[in-house]
DNA sequence: TTGTACGCGTTATCAT
DNA sequence: ATGATAACGCGTACAA
């Protein structure tokens, strides 16, 4: 198999390299009958400019990454489409790549950047468990969107970043509840242990449970279980199943994302407990399922598109220099739907 | 900002980049001593390699590529995970990228195949329509995944094609509605003028009709909207409030994806219809929420984990030059679940 | 075991 | 408007 490279095509047409670099690259200075013949061989020959090479001489590449950590989450997929339109509108050209959960993304983004010669970064999810140091070396700016709460433990001008406060919103929903007249309420959390949004949202329930003076049941906590998907739904229906064969009594179920309250409601229906007559179930995030299954859930929307949105807004800025970096934090919207209900 | 390189990692150690060079990559012939010493300078002064030129460089990547398109369907998410897990175990790095709709699949594996000296690719989703010729250029072995019922017009000795058969499948389930006494079943259909699954889905529909000579009413075949996402929930609630509206008498719905039912479901419950009791739902993909809604979806489920493993295999196979192109098709698995009952 | 030098395919600079 | 040529940063053949 040939494969043809620029000075194949060069050669072939009688012309010499740069002139062919200039046809591919929409240059200015090029007769357009020399380009058209050029722009026709290559076809023929069915040549691809080597990406490598390309970055390797390029300077400047008009070109941002999205490194967003967990693919599987339905909840990055809209952000995504989002930060892809806008950079359409800009002209920007955008790289998706995907980090594995135990992955360094700062290191993933060192790499990228040197690669591809980018211009920005926009990490979707993950932590920020990050020394300052290694995020100088990251000499591109970049924004952290959806990420909780801002961290203290580094220096806020170094790294703008654009989320909802987890800890407030969560404290938000179990204010809710409580207003409906639910004290007992079972939590349902996922990675409770490590630096993440369920630690944040369990913060936010414990804070409001104490705003109350409700007394904090610690046998009401229960953490998923680490084998399988942390936030799925099967993980949501067999952490309840635990709940509710522990005996402990309860009137309302949070789960700390939406996949995970689907699986409780189906856990709940099945041991024959209504949704919300017996128990109300509340989620978190908002996502598309939530509003079409029956009950609907009620649930924490964050403003999705409108995050995405700012978070391209952001960086563009800050790489055209107009702006420093900026810590923004969004309110969540409390859907109240049909899976929550007031008691006696 | 400082951004080193092979050369002065070199210099700072007061060795030659070729030693540098062994140390990165874990070559045999080098002095351990030499090697430490290299290591920590590399950290001291975070050293990234740039990895556009090592691909120039470099002939044989020990790597493949998975080519998604639409990367917000959470039924690739599944594939793409065990995907990863099976590279890991033969020790063959996996490159994820996905692809826009309107994108041309062969062209943007002819460019990663290039920038990346990749030994192999997996298309997931995605149509057909290609030629022979371009398929031919791509010289490395493929294998296209989940991809319908197979093409007539190329040659089978090209490519690799893993799939489950959504003819047969979809007529399946429609045999199985028929079976429950139903005659008249609306359809949700989307994407069915293209040369896509939707096409075929619902060519099994008439087809099964016809079997069983049942006349094919127009009506109450429904196209989603082309305005929103064409296999979501939204199109799907959408698209049956269109028919709930439009008159026409069913007694069942068949959606052609497992989303779609879930908004026809919600649809039908707003409109007073119980499901199954009232009006019979039958969906198609078996994504895992289908099984937690309530209540819970009768559904075609995709044998996922088996053909994800399959299909690394047989890449690996095809690479080893241990065997040929192989076209095979699975069994889908028929979920009869709770939204589906016999009638009168 | 280690160092030197060349070339991978492209773009940018400079001359023509 | 076009062509020759020098980088870009790395791996590797070959020499030492």
């Amino acid at each position: 198999m040939f494969e043809p490279t620029i000075k194949d095509i060069a050669k072939i047409c009688g012309v010499g390299v740069s002139t062919v670099s200039r046809a591919i690259n929409n240059h200015p200075d090029i007769n357009p009958e020399t380009k058209e013949k050029i722009m026709n061989t290559i076809k023929e020959y069915g040549y691809v400019p080597n990406n490598s090479a390309r970055n390797l001489k390029r300077v400047d590449a008009k070109a941002i990454a999205v490194l967003v950590k967990g693919i599987s989450n339905p909840f990055f997929a809209n952000m995504i489409k989002v930060i892809e339109k806008e950079c359409k509108k800009k002209h920007y050209s955008m790289e998706l790549s995907h980090i594995e959960t135990d992955e360094d993304e700062v290191d993933a983004a060192l790499k990228v950047v040197k690669e591809k010669r980018l211009r920005g970064i926009i990490f979707l999810g993950g932590l920020f468990s990050h020394s300052d140091e290694k995020l100088r070396k990251l000499n591109v700016p970049f924004v952290f969107s959806t990420a909780g709460s801002i961290p203290e433990n580094i220096s806020k001008n170094q790294y703008s970043n654009i989320g909802v406060d987890d800890r407030k919103e969560s404290a938000r929903m179990v204010d809710y509840l409580i207003g409906l007249g639910h004290e007992k309420i079972a939590m349902v959390v996922a990675e409770a242990d490590e630096e993440s949004i369920g630690k944040l949202r369990l913060e936010g329930y414990f804070e409001s449970l104490q705003a109350h003076n409700i007394a904090i049941n610690p046998k009401l906590v229960f953490q998923t279980s680490d084998d399988i998907g942390h936030f799925s739904m099967e993980n949501g229906y067999l952490t309840t199943k635990k709940l509710i064969e522990s005996g402990e009594e309860f009137t309302a179920v949070y789960a700390v994302a939406d996949a995970l309250a689907i699986g409780a409601i189906r856990a709940l229906l099945e041991s024959g407990l209504r949704v919300p007559e017996d128990v109300s179930v509340a989620g978190y995030d908002g996502i598309d399922v939530s509003g079409y299954i029956s009950p609907s859930l009620t649930t924490i929307r964050q403003p999705v598109e409108e995050m995405a949105k700012d978070t391209v807004k952001l960086l563009f800025d800050i790489i055209a220099g107009k702006k420093d970096h900026q810590h923004i934090t969004y309110d969540g919207e409390l859907l109240v739907r049909e899976s929550t209900k007031e008691i006696g």
